[in-house]
DNA sequence: GATAATATCTGACTAAAGTCAGATATCATG
DNA sequence: CATGATATCTGACTTTAGTCAGATATTATC
């Protein structure tokens, strides 16, 4: 009655009938379900027509005539791309975006009105979290970014917040050797953050100093993703990074409070060093030769 | 970026994609997606042909046309209801039974896949189960049933073992009053189990002595169903159950190492009164009049 | 600059899903 | 036992989704 697979049976079935029920409250506006699917592909960013097809994952005739009917309705206007005039990108008109917020009131007010219906809110949401990051992991991608870029940056305040919560003595950035952002940018440097369904859920930082020894930073997976793998898979993305960059010796600091960490490094080939930085904060090194 | 409404629809995309991917998965065996859902709806057990109707939400002509394919196919038979000859039962002939066998198996790999890539098995079945119940709340049906039931002994089994884990001393049944089954029966008195979508995740019982005093015992809740209203639900049931066999007063007995039934139980019109028996486990006794 | 590869579009389909107005048989009720 | 309500079925549709073989324009490659 309560064996695992029953249990995964039963949340598949939930879910399909909500799914169900968003989908119906889709039809109101008097538009197929492809239709609107492509129009709010379209509207969160999705600008290139081979993009939205296949993220939408439809045939090209069928793309192609929901385009056509979009275009009819005067939803959207569709150009040559720039770089490739084979491409095309489509972009909302007024009257599209006026559509496309029309869905978005919809999708927006059936999440509030979930959320309104129950009482555990974090729970609900931690939950909820944690599965969409399950589902999403395949669609995970870990992408290079600027670590002065708004998905860095967020990804960096909670990292330093947990460091917060799981120092005894605090975590102050100011005391830490924060590295600076141009150390972390090419040519000298890498910052990798892993992106699902675009919600920045993990990332790392590759510090490097001009020389062939660069630092592993900021190593941080959001705790709805944790367990799934994301943490090795940021670590091989930093390794590949110092590969092309002529990096032969990596090292890291880290601090035992943070034990899944330093599980992770043993196993993947790190070893212990001696202390090699006065940094208050961290009590473990490690250093790995690529 | 991190809203609650932002995470709700993160799901919802993320789960829509899962969803759509179980669908195709079921296309494998040569029907199309109607017919197979109505031959799943009646290998689950959907005997009739309006309930099948209603759970899929099909046009009666359509839920027609669909038997009739499954019919000619051999999967299925169709009779008429013994009560009443205008509503008609189907039941899965062998061969339906086979082709049934084989979308169970689909789906059990499914589920045993998904567990398989992920390493955070507990964690991520208690989010299932968290938010099968949100979503499935209002399919929640509370049913009267025999407390020897397999149902309710499923119940009853978790809640001693939850309150093993809760009471420092332990729990064992046999020390405290177990009331016997006979007094949660019509018509001395009544056992209610809360069934979601076939799981049974919370019951309360109501224990009659023949007199106009009835106790209310044995209300449980599924960890992964709190925080929904159903204990509420629950002991509105059993009063109106009360009710129904002419109770006029309510008592119940509970420990204050459970914080939330106390709670509940103050905020819903019971008066706190000394102790009413010798039961070794109980520390709170609560009244309330009809 | 010919040839292959790529991105999109068009035309001509088929299959599946959904709709709706009756037809038919049965049941409930006075 | 006539009347209205109910459950299902049939026929005649429309809409939506999906498929596939080319057509067209552009870009990449030798």
């Amino acid at each position: 009655m309560l064996d695992p697979v029953t249990r995964v049976r039963r949340f598949n079935r939930a879910v399909t009938r909500a799914v169900g029920a968003l989908d119906t409250s889709f039809l109101g506006r008097g538009r197929p379900l492809g239709a609107a699917r492509v129009l709010n592909a379209i509207g969160h960013g999705r600008s290139e027509v081979g993009e939205v097809r296949d993220y939408l994952g439809l045939d090209s005739g069928l793309m192609s005539r929901l385009l056509r009917s979009l275009e009819d309705e005067g939803l959207i206007e569709t150009s040559a791309h720039g770089d490739d005039a084979r491409r095309r990108v489509a972009k909302l008109t007024r009257a599209g975006k006026r559509e496309f917020s029309a869905y978005e009131a919809l999708s927006n007010s059936q999440a509030e009105d979930f959320l309104a219906r129950n009482t555990q809110r974090e729970a609900l949401l931690a939950a909820m979290d944690l599965i969409a990051s399950a589902l999403g992991r395949d669609a995970t991608d870990l992408r290079e970014m600027d670590p002065r870029g708004d998905e860095a940056r967020y990804c960096l305040g909670e990292y330093y917040a947990e460091l917060a919560r799981r120092f005894k003595q605090g975590f102050d950035v100011k005391l830490s050797r924060d590295p600076d952002a141009a150390d972390m940018v090419r040519p000298r440097g890498s910052f990798v953050v892993a992106m699902s369904d675009g919600l920045p859920i993990g990332c790392v930082g590759l510090k490097g100093s001009g020389s062939e020894i660069a630092e592993i930073k900021r190593l941080w997976v959001a705790p709805s993703a944790r367990g799934l793998g994301l943490g090795r898979r940021l670590m091989d993305a930093a390794e590949a990074a110092a590969r092309e960059l002529g990096i032969a010796v990596l090292r890291l600091d880290t601090n035992s409070a943070l034990p899944e960490a330093g599980q992770l490094y043993r196993r993947t080939g790190w070893t212990e060093i001696p202390r090699f930085n006065d940094d208050p904060y961290p009590d473990l090194f490690f250093e790995k030769r690529l």
